[in-house]
DNA sequence: GTAAGAGTTTAGCCTTTGCTAAACTTAATT
DNA sequence: AATTAAGTTTAGCAAAGGCTAAACTCTTAC
């Protein structure tokens, strides 16, 4: 009888599949800095500074929410921030943006590979962007190359 | 209802600004009830029927968290539990658990056709799952088919 | 130099999703 | 029948991420 197998097999999926479910749940607050981070970044790239007030226009949330996540940010080390001033990254805070941003592109470039509209792409590689692994990514930037 | 009333003020609002942002920020609370009724579902097609612990085992998971997520699910008309009872599905339910596991089974294949290995497949297919949207999951099934 | 407008911060509140510890119920064993 | 083990529920707490309203600061235009 496999009866015994079987459970084992369960058990085992069961741990694998709890350890997906809490990395899914513990990285949306990573997700979230991410975000954050790869806007503030793509706003001192485009008008030369990033201002609470962009941020939060972009994100579509309060301002006070953005300050009180600034904050956070700050303590992570990610972003510096003087009163009433503009908002700058620190070194790590540009290594995560970029890699966030690097991220974004092959995804989005490999949707569009897949023959999605801009529209469709531009959203969903937003949402998929934080959820792929490394392994993913690569043979996502693989297929990009062989059919472009 | 002054939620809701609130939600789409601010949603008219910051219309022009990302969409992809707020949708996905909004959809959080939904994925966790399709995480919950999808297990439910599996765990009543393997077992025979679903335990709250069980539940807790696989989403790794205090018990307590999963009696309070029930309650809410409850609310929502997606699950039945009697005081101290298993766990059932309502015919909505089994509607959403088997849309989220069609979807799921989509992804996972996708990325297997990618050439991705099953442990990848699998956790990646969890975390995507949720932020891809019909158009997408239209091309993923039709990349599968023509490569398989 | 002051007043106005734009932008920022603080204060206080809410909901969601988690936790632990303790109380309770049900089922199984003896 | 009584004890115990397994499972469930309650109570109370915390952190994250939202919000509004009111106070504050900075810059700019008079």
């Amino acid at each position: 009888m496999p009866q015994t197998a079987r459970r084992a097999r369960a058990a085992k999926a069961a741990k694998l599949q709890s350890a997906a479910f809490r990395r899914t749940r513990s990285d949306h607050s990573r997700e979230l800095a991410e975000d954050y981070v790869e806007l503030i970044a793509d706003l001192i790239d485009e008008r030369g500074l990033a201002r609470g007030t962009d941020v939060a226009g972009r994100l579509g949330v309060a301002n006070a929410t953005v300050v009180k996540m600034l904050k956070r940010l700050q303590d992570a080390g990610l972003v510096t921030q003087e009163p009433y001033r503009e908002i700058n990254l620190t070194g790590e805070g540009w290594l995560l943006a970029e890699n966030g941003r690097k991220r974004h592109r092959i995804v989005e470039n490999f949707l569009l590979a897949l023959g999605l509209s801009e529209e469709t792409a531009r959203i969903d590689s937003e949402g998929i962007e934080h959820h792929v692994s490394d392994e993913t990514l690569k043979a996502m930037a693989r297929f990009v190359a062989r059919n472009s």
